[in-house]
DNA sequence: AAAAAACCCAACCGCCGTGGA
DNA sequence: CTCCACGGCGGTTGGGTTTTT
């Protein structure tokens, strides 16, 4: 049964009979499953007022749902490509190097994966490390797990290191970050772990000595900051020199985003770095009325295409729009988006971005909360920064003098580690390894420990 | 075949940051 | 400066489905 519901700016039909169920007594809202026609009305709501406001949503519609329920309705399920269905093999693969590096930063991590959601990915991994903890099997493969412990072997070792923060290059750190040239003979060999599986003591080395922090408050700051492509302190150190060594093609054109085709497990456009893809016809960029792209991403064909814009030309304010808006801005800064430099100072071309690591073994308020903002959404719009306190406020003066830079080097492919790649024989989490290339008893001990089990990071 | 366990997933909840009044 | 509304995010829950015993 339906009934005709005038609001201010139309007329609803709301299914009368699905509604009333479920409602809250005290917000009038309902709740519990949406119906097929609350969707539609949503549907119908957004396509004619875009995403945002979603508060007005039940002002304007009908709904008997509050703002954040329309959101999330939205976002998980009704908006255009979405993918459905369960993950791919090349998915599954890119959540859990994404998850060792980032931690449960659900959103992140989906905008690494377009058409996926947060909540997707958050319920992949909840199932995924349930069940291997049942197992008893460690989260991670072997080698992840090695460089973890390494790395917190680091963390341990700088806490007794007391150093002036006053050091503590924010620029530094970033081109920490970047990969080094392919053929950078003091890149990593990813055999030294493989031949070396345990062994932690090859990583004990630290590379950059100007990455000493101060042993005290620093700390957590230290925890959280990026240090990715030191193999003393990267868990990851394998990830792209393995991939150089097997996938990697050089571009021919240097362009940032024009690298996807031969990175990730050889699938075109899998990141968001491939938005960029020259066989992306320009004309299927939305761009908002300052040139800026302001779009919605999504892969068809596996090549990106845009969504159309919010009815008034705002983006949806979804992570993913803002990451894809933030690079683009940044691209039509200019021609520096694909120079970097290495720690010497020496520009060169890069062909990879890493994710920085964030650890969030605990929560912490400052830093955490800015590295997650700096990378990805509100401080890309508003240019607010955050407040900090006495030692990190150098990180975040250096912020906007770093911002250009960051996000021309905001990573754009996930590299992925030899292990990817050795055939659906190895575990991927799902299945139970059967031959000695399963975890140690060591490492099984390493996995129940108290941090990496309760994990979710490499801390 | 039935019961129990495990799995899956949509949705809710609380916290927090941001921005405007 | 404070308050408040809003939106985003991660953690958690609960119910339906599938698998195992």
């Amino acid at each position: 049964m339906a009934k005709t519901i005038s609001n201010n700016d139309e007329n609803v039909e709301v299914d009368i009979d699905s509604s009333k169920d479920d409602v809250d007594a005290r917000t009038g809202m309902k709740k519990g499953p949406w119906t097929p026609h609350e969707d539609m009305i949503l549907t119908e709501y957004v396509n004619k007022h875009g995403e945002g406001n979603w508060n007005f949503v039940q002002k304007n519609s009908g709904l008997l749902r509050c703002g954040k329920s329309c959101r999330l309705r939205w976002a998980n399920h009704l908006r255009p490509n979405l993918k459905k269905g369960s993950f791919s093999e090349e998915e599954e693969k890119i959540i859990i190097e994404l998850h060792a590096k980032l931690g449960n930063k659900w959103a992140r991590m989906a905008t690494q994966l377009p058409g996926r959601t947060d909540n997707e990915i958050k319920n992949f991994w909840n199932t995924r490390m349930k069940r291997r903890q049942r197992a008893g099997l460690p989260l991670y493969p072997p080698e992840i797990q090695a460089e973890a412990i390494a790395y917190n072997d680091k963390l341990l070792q700088l806490q007794h290191q007391p150093l002036s923060s006053s050091s503590l290059s924010f620029s530094l750190l970033l081109s920490s970050c970047y990969p080094k040239k392919i053929d950078d003979p003091n890149h990593y060999d990813y055999n030294l772990l493989e031949n070396n599986s345990g062994s932690a003591n090859n990583h004990n080395t630290n590379p950059c000595p100007q990455f000493n922090f101060s042993n005290d408050e620093n700390i957590e700051i230290n925890e959280t900051l990026a240090l990715q492509k030191s193999p003393s302190l990267s868990p990851y150190p394998s990830s792209s020199s393995n991939l150089f060594n097997q996938n990697f093609t050089p571009p021919s054109d240097s362009h940032d985003y024009q690298y996807s085709e031969n990175l990730s497990f050889e699938h075109h456009g899998f990141n968001a770095g491939s938005l960029y893809d020259s066989k992306t016809p320009a004309s299927s960029y939305a761009s908002g009325v300052d040139g800026n792209f302001m779009g919605n991403s999504s892969m068809v064909n596996d090549y990106y295409e845009v969504a159309p814009l919010s009815h008034d030309g705002k983006n949806s304010g979804l992570l993913d729009d803002l990451v894809m808006e933030g690079r683009s801005i940044s691209c039509n800064k200019g021609d520096v988006s694909h120079k970097r430099k290495n720690m010497e100072g020496e520009e060169y071309e890069d062909e990879e971005g890493i994710v920085p690591l964030v650890s969030t073994m605990k929560k912490k308020k400052s830093i955490d909360e800015s590295q997650k903002k700096d990378f990805s959404s509100s401080q890309l719009s508003t240019g607010k920064k955050p407040a900090q306190e006495d030692q990190t406020e150098e990180l975040n003066t250096m912020y906007d003098d770093d911002l250009d830079c960051l996000l021309n080097n905001f990573p754009s492919e996930i590299p992925m580690p030899e292990w990817y790649c050795r055939g659906k024989s190895q575990s991927l989490g799902t299945e139970i390894p059967t031959d000695e290339s399963g975890p140690t008893n060591q490492e099984f001990a390493w996995t129940l420990g108290s941090n990496w089990n309760n994990m979710p990071g490499i801390c």
